[in-house]
DNA sequence: CCTCGGCGTCACGTTCCCGTCACCGGGACC
DNA sequence: GGTCCCGGTGACGGGAACGTGACGCCGAGG
């Protein structure tokens, strides 16, 4: 579960240090020194999944960023964390009114900012519908349970397995290239040669049995995962 | 799915902040300002659905009063809801063990709050009428009472092994990340390695006895709590 | 002051998953 | 048909992930 994670903050060593933490946990990161470039950064493409907001900036407040943050259709249900300098007493009354999700008081530590995005990430993954079984043919998944079958048989999938799975029923039908594939199920700093996805896919061609028919392989460009089920008795 | 919340907080003007928010989310609210107010509050009718309850309060502990709540039957199945200020942590624990529903440090976003209301109101409205007991396989839990029993043995929990294995309960058939068990049983600020996860459900799982089982490991993943009983016969 | 229970952490052992390599086999193109 | 690679395949070593026992801390209660 990576995300992109904006960080609104004007001093820059310290925005700089959570770019640098952030990242190494996997997330994506955009930094804004300014409230309106903040604004601007909270509303471009893609929009941010969890947004980390300094109340002290030097142009616009906090809440007032919060503020519109929530008039934006874009951006209203963006998850905030507040950041608030040791001594400045948050209005908390304010602080609600505007709609911040959460608060952190500097000095913070970078651990517990990233607990706090990942629960925050988690919440709203919780409640963003997207369903958690596919089936596809004689296939079926389900990333809650995480677990997969084949003919109403399950099959023991490890987890990384289960991700290249899910990879490739989310993007059936598009041809994979296999660095794209270890950029999506290793991650963006996987120290992996490109032949090891060969070799996962063969285990999961092995363990989806005749299903494993779905798995399409085009020489020379990468992989395909079946669009329709019916292709596979062609 | 509007309803009736009680809040009991002696902060007069973040009492005031959360009746306008809750009021502008469609619930009804009752204010009081002390505890024994809220002890009358509570009781009379209509009763609320929910109570939301500052631990810290001039005359009462929040613990006595959610104690009171537990002994009258017209309060006894009422949801409480617990706030506490930070540091106050060691009070969280006898916060479950008198019975709360669930807990929020200060500072916290409204928008956190009506979001476990209605997970609250969703609760018991799914489970009004049945007895608190939820029933699995071999297991019994009776979560007012915080009583857990094996083949009808009574088994000694912990208040935090008594969280962890309702955790498991209420989410039975989805994996939890040890991320996510932290967040929702040690709580968002838990300063806890994730290996304690480890430990906690290894000591979970010997008090279960035979049904430990009913707990599985997802190696790379997290635990799984079974969907279904049978499974474990598999 | 001592003891005890609950909790978090650490270190160790084990399991098994993952990444790599080397060896083939079989298309593709001439 | 020959040659060149690309990809399938089996084996293997390292290490990540988990179970487990032990220890220390801290607060509660005597």
């Amino acid at each position: 579960m990576s995300g992109l994670v904006l960080v609104i903050e004007d001093e820059v060593d310290l925005a700089t240090t959570l770019e640098y933490n952030l990242r190494s946990e996997g997330f994506q990161v955009r930094l804004a020194h300014s409230g309106r470039q903040g604004l601007a950064a909270a509303s471009s493409d893609p929009t941010p999944d969890v947004i980390v907001l300094d109340l002290m900036l030097p142009d616009l407040a906090g809440t007032e960023i919060c503020r519109r943050l929530r008039e934006q259709d874009r951006t209203r249900e963006t998850p905030v964390i507040m950041c608030t300098a040791k001594g400045e007493e948050i209005d908390r009354v304010v602080g609600f009114e505007v709609g911040a999700d959460d608060y952190l008081v500097k000095p913070f530590s970078v651990r517990e900012l990233i607990l706090r995005i990942r629960a925050l990430m988690r919440r709203v993954q919780r409640t963003e519908g997207e369903p958690s079984l596919i089936r596809f043919g004689r296939l079926k998944i389900d990333r809650d349970a995480h677990r997969a079958w084949v003919d109403e048989g399950e099959i023991g999938l490890t987890a990384l397995e289960f991700r290249l799975l899910h990879a490739f029923l989310s993007r059936r039908g598009r041809v994979q290239t296999r660095d794209a594939l270890l950029s999506d199920v290793w991650g963006i700093d996987a120290d992996v040669t490109t032949r090891t996805v060969d070799t996962h896919v063969k285990r999961l061609r092995e363990k989806l049995g005749d299903a494993g028919a779905y798995i399409e392989t085009l020489r020379g460009v990468g992989y395909r995962f079946k669009g329709e089920p019916e292709e596979a008795e062609a």
